[in-house]
DNA sequence: CATAATTGATAGTAATACTATTATAATCGA
DNA sequence: TCGATTATAATAGTATTACTATCAATTATG
């Protein structure tokens, strides 16, 4: 089978990971730390013992856990958005395109074997805990700058597409897929944690659908489709 | 003009900072210095100069920084239903109700006379920026038995009985509802620093009159009203 | 094989997020 | 008003974090 290779924005890194034996376990032990530890319990310290290397070493690779926490976020959505790419290639109805799209936005990810080095489930996780920290910050517009969340627009604007086709006089598309995008994943965390924002039961094992039912049907009904 | 005070779970301090003037102090100095520097860049030890007092001493009105943060939001949910609860106050009409809370929680916050020390409009940019870090930790479970999300919960259950008042067949009355509180705070985020995200301008000062709309038809519409 | 690039080993720094101790000042009840 | 209690200030100290710097050892490359 093809192993493939996404292709991240260079300004988001020191020396790229996916070139180097050392940077593929940098990428693969930071997903199974900062998904186990959680960012804040996350440190270079604990990653260079993991991975039987020193903090300086990881420093030539990732400028901060920051940036390496908006690496890993860059390369889920691009990941995502090119899954998006593949699975709605060919179809012709843009409904059937959205309702492919929210699919993958909203289910649970199974690892991807052209990616072996990835644990896609794992950072899925991540997201769900942690990609929101990537942007609320005091530096936001210098880390946009250097194109930290081309990954995430991007996908934000393939799928407001597809609403904008189902109904081209809708005004917020974008700001309503926005919304969904966040809340895939901020429902998730609710159900789990915060059980009475929401009627979606974690424990039933069916968060991943009822949220996807949840968020088709306010798209439809918000489109007038 | 006679003045109020929010009953706030104890167990989110340590020693009651409305009861004394130097805790007033502390409340009122983190909102002005979290506002300034941010989360990250804001620290007691900063604090205890601004206020000339000492970190020892803040510390003896919360466990950590993060408790703080914890504390302020809960104020800030606390207040926003009680203003709700005021100005929907002998309003009959579900939909109206709706119509007024929807309107509270996306306009921008004018300071409110009946609590002299806290700028309830800085306040309010905090919640935007830094809301979601109270809750998107791994000792979220530890602090939810504390108590520390209540008002969020008892502000979202209370939205969400206008929804189920307005259609009672609505299935998802609480996660839409957390959905727009969510979206609320972080579409103006997005207008500001992540303009691709969405189609509100923050530039023309009207982004929080375009979130109104952009949430009330979703509402709406999500509801077949 | 020589040279350059990469990594490892080690050390060091400023700042953070606290804790502990003791002294001083303010308050409060008898 | 005195004495006791309590709150605050002053100071010091600790473990950890998030880095940076230096130099030696190793590995790849031409």
């Amino acid at each position: 089978m093809a192993t493939l290779r996404l292709q991240i924005n260079e300004r988001l890194f020191l020396r790229d990971p996916q070139e180097t034996a050392l940077g593929r376990k940098i990428i693969q032990s930071s997903i199974k730390m900062i998904d186990e530890l959680g960012l804040e319990g996350f440190t270079f310290k604990k990653l260079s013992a993991e991975i039987q290397s020193t903090e300086a070493s990881i420093y030539r690779y990732f400028e901060s856990k920051h940036k390496l926490l908006i690496y890993l976020m860059a390369w889920y959505w691009n990941w995502l958005e090119y899954q998006i790419d593949f699975a709605t290639n060919n179809l012709k109805d843009p409904k059937e395109r959205l309702e492919v799209a929210l699919k993958m936005i909203t289910e649970v990810n199974v690892n991807d074997d052209y990616f072996p080095d990835i644990d896609e489930t794992a950072l899925q996780r991540i997201v769900i805990y942690e990609s929101d920290k990537a942007y609320l910050t005091k530096h936001v517009d210098d880390d946009n700058k250097d194109g930290s969340f081309l990954g995430y627009k991007s996908l934000c604007e393939k799928v407001a597409s597809f609403l904008k086709e189902i109904n081209p006089e809708y005004k917020y598309a974008l700001a309503l897929t926005s919304t969904c995008l966040e809340a895939s994943h901020q429902q998730i965390f609710f159900s789990r944690h915060l059980p009475r924002l929401t009627e979606h039961q974690y424990t039933n094992g069916k968060v991943h659908e009822e949220n996807y039912s949840f968020l088709m049907d306010m798209i439809l009904k918000t489109l007038d489709a």
